[in-house]
DNA sequence: CATTAACCTGAACTCTTTCTGAAAATCTGG
DNA sequence: CCAGATTTTCAGAAAGAGTTCAGGTTAATG
């Protein structure tokens, strides 16, 4: 799950970024309103934190950039205290939902998380496909049979994606997409190698090849 | 399917063609607007991408010359951001759709699958002939019984082909016109080789030869 | 019915992609 | 700074897809 940042304050736009990659999101950071239009009109990114007090422009103008064309991914704003117009212009504007400063990591996180459900039409914080189950909250994977198992970071992000859409094709670059930000861009074998792992995991069958296509969780088992 | 991509930068025109290509069209490259014209009007394309902004000449004569001659396919313009003049122009000279810069490969995709499935009077993402579907999202063959088989890439392209219009008869230069770029030209048996692996897939009778002049697609089973 | 060109067929070959196991590098908590 | 866990890289093996080839069949033609 990638997501975009776009926080003034470089401070606490690290804090934010390394706490929502422990969390199992791949974030990039941006400071500016310019650079925030352009990067959440190319990437793909499945949610955005937007504070809305930018040096070089409001941040209401980006989210109106990004309703305008095809950036649709839902969007979290981050409003000074008590600051009741942002919070309805926001919202006006296409917000899925806002935070008031100062705030508490984990309530930013649980939101994000619930904001990206509804846009996937999902309710419970896990994924389900075929005999297997994720677990949002505790990173893990649960198996009909009642067993279970701890992933590691990467693993449960790749798990995560492809047990989104059951029976869909990634590429291995949209893969590498979900997976790293726009500094990170290790050796594209490492999507192998860890489907590898994860197959040790789920059963060599439940992630098919599609050679020269990418690969697919297959839920029919 | 063969489409024709002419795009002046030459860093996003490899990039383009080679997720175009991994999304089953064969793709020739054209970097000014005078060998457009020449290749629109002499080769057989399914589609066209057109950036407006090129080095010897505007997009836009590129494409009245097209709609002027022959070259009825149907045409994606690429536009500078909120261009708008541009889109009402293009529109106008006859392009089927435009997506403004920058976009998401996905999208062009998606809006190229879409404008030849329009030019073709499809409406799903799938072509059906006789007792078969073809599943152009997955690149998988299903059959009435519920079976299902995923395809390599130049069968996929081969079968799209012969199942987008059954009963018509292609000759093996037209397959190959289809199925090859400028650059690639293997030896003409590739066809015979290909179509006795689909006649595998599909039964023998389902694709019928006619000696001296072509195969075709044989929809009453 | 002999000739010829077109087509079919199976296997071999080449090239690319993916798999695999292990080692190296990096990160993390103590 | 160390020890363990995790991530990343590497290089050779394996598998798969694309292509070619040689020889066998078939259909058309005069």
């Amino acid at each position: 799950m990638r997501l975009l940042l776009v926080e003034d304050d470089r401070l606490l736009a690290e804090g934010l970024a390394s706490q929502l990659e422990k969390a199992g999101f791949s974030v990039d950071v941006t400071r500016t309103a310019k650079e925030a239009v352009i990067l959440g009109e190319q990437e793909d990114y499945k949610a955005g934190v937007l504070d809305l007090g930018l040096p070089d422009g409001n941040g209401l103008d980006v989210l109106r950039k990004w309703r305008s064309s095809k950036a649709i991914f839902p969007v979290l704003i981050l409003t000074a205290r008590g600051d009741w117009q942002d919070k309805v212009n926001g919202l006006k504007a296409g917000a899925d939902d806002y935070l008031a400063k100062p705030f508490q990591t984990e309530e930013l996180i649980a939101r994000l998380n619930a904001i990206m459900r509804r846009s996937e039409g999902r309710v419970q914080s896990s994924v389900k496909a075929g005999r297997f189950e994720l677990d949002e909250n505790r990173q893990c994977l649960k198996v009909d049979d009642g067993t279970e198992r701890s992933l590691t970071g990467t693993e449960f992000r790749l798990l995560r994606c492809l047990m989104g859409r059951p029976g869909h094709i990634f590429s291995k670059e949209q893969l590498m997409e979900q997976l790293y930000n726009l500094n990170e861009s290790p050796n594209e074998n490492i999507i192998e190698a860890y489907i590898r792992r994860l197959r040790k995991l789920v059963g060599p069958e439940t992630i098919a090849t599609r050679r020269g296509q990418g690969y697919l969780f297959n839920d029919a088992v």
